[in-house]
DNA sequence: AGCGGATTAAGTTTTACTTCA
DNA sequence: CCTGAAGTAAAACTTAATCCG
């Protein structure tokens, strides 16, 4: 297995952004409304009310969905809806015409309804406060901007409990700006799907960025380029710990292949030596090359004189032997197959007819 | 300035345990 | 006593953010 990543050319604007009508506030603001009508959505559905109990906090959200069941959880955490998230897939026929991603303009999403059916805009979020708000210098936008975070953050996203479905905008509001003011806490944001969907779109298109693509990111997702920059960097280093497992992996299983090859390998040369002292002339018997006979599966043996070293014939050492193992009419050992190939021994020999026109009468002579 | 690597910490989910009807 | 639902805390996990070289 292996990961494919494109990493495209870097200088290259992306392409889908350009297919892609801009993000403005103005559907960022959008989104809260959608996340308002998931709220009564649900409600008038599945009839359960979310109340904010106070201090209870997120336990208090999920336990209220573990009354329902794990199939209910879902049912009910999950608007009923399927959501495409990829930024330029058409918004499915069975989708309200509310929930359409802010950056499909209506032409895409085939709805008849005009940008004012787009539902209320309640958090407008003025444009010049996103295209001013650069780098890290802007101490009025924390990462814990009640801009950014609340502004996409509470729109669409329901499945992650009822936190978002069930703030108040006041309330999400007010805490992201305490937030702001003690500025002793690190506040973490969580970007909402569609900004994550949208940052993998440009992650597939191209894995660093420029400094005008961060721009027009963060200008497109309403979120500091400094916020996208980090995004783009948690994801290489995620991709890269990715690819590390499995590159573990695969040289955990090579590993595991070697050793059991290393293991069969020891295995023969143990035989081979048992063989050696238990035959003492098997060590004069000439080279020979082991060749299959592909009608009995049969080692055969081809002297050579390649390799003097190896002294006379596996045939001779049979005979010298009496022929214990070897086959009564035709002198052949049988041999066992195993996965890494045939296991061989110096008796275990076959002469064909085709293979060895010169040895083989020889051999099978010496064999019977 | 921008990146990678290491790390921190917030937010979320899962799990284990207790209580109670 | 057993069972299932509800509640809780802690562990485990994910990921945005920070720091440093």
């Amino acid at each position: 297995m292996e990961l494919a990543l494109s990493l495209g050319d870097p200088s290259k604007p992306f392409s889908f952004l350009d297919k892609t009508p801009k993000l403005t506030s103005k559907d960022l603001g959008f989104c809260m409304g959608l996340g308002n009508g998931f709220r009564s959505q649900e409600k008038g559905k599945d009839g359960f009310e979310v109340e904010s109990k106070g201090g209870g906090g997120d336990q208090q959200h999920q336990q209220g969905f573990k009354d329902h069941g794990d199939d209910q959880k879902r049912v009910s955490s999950d608007p009923p809806l399927q959501l495409d998230l990829l930024p330029f897939s058409p918004v499915p026929r069975t989708q309200p015409p509310h929930l359409r991603f802010p950056w499909l303009t209506d032409n895409q999403t085939g709805s008849s309804e005009g940008p004012a059916g787009r539902g209320l805009d309640v958090n407008r979020l003025p444009v010049a406060a996103v295209a001013d708000d650069a780098e890290e210098g802007a101490a009025l936008s924390s990462p814990n901007s009640a801009v950014s975070s609340f502004q996409m953050d509470f729109g669409i996203r329901s499945s992650r409990g009822k936190r978002d479905l069930e703030l108040e905008p006041e309330r999400a509001s007010s805490r992201a700006s305490d937030d702001d003011e003690n500025g002793s806490t690190r506040k973490k944001l969580r970007l909402s799907k569609e900004q994550s969907a949208f940052l993998e779109e440009s992650f597939k298109e191209h894995n660093t960025l420029n400094p005008k693509q961060k721009l027009a990111l963060a200008k497109q997702l309403n979120l500091r380029p400094r916020q996208v920059e980090v995004w783009f960097q948690n994801r290489r280093a995620r991709t890269k710990l990715k690819q590390t497992e499995v590159d573990c992996e695969y040289l955990k299983r090579c590993c595991e292949t070697l050793t059991e090859e290393n293991r069969r390998l020891q295995k023969e040369l143990q035989e081979l030596r048992a063989l050696k002292t238990s035959q003492p002339f098997y060590m004069q018997l000439p080279a020979t090359t082991l060749t299959m006979c592909p009608s009995c599966e049969r080692v055969a043996t081809t002297s050579t004189t390649a390799q003097p070293a190896a002294a006379t014939t596996n045939n001779a050492a049979a005979a010298a032997s009496g022929g214990s193992n070897t086959d009564a009419k035709s002198g052949v050992l049988p041999l066992t197959k195993t996965r890494g190939g045939y296991p061989f021994s110096p008796l275990q020999t076959h002469v064909t007819q085709s293979q060895t026109p010169q040895s083989q009468p020889q051999a099978h002579q010496a064999a019977s």
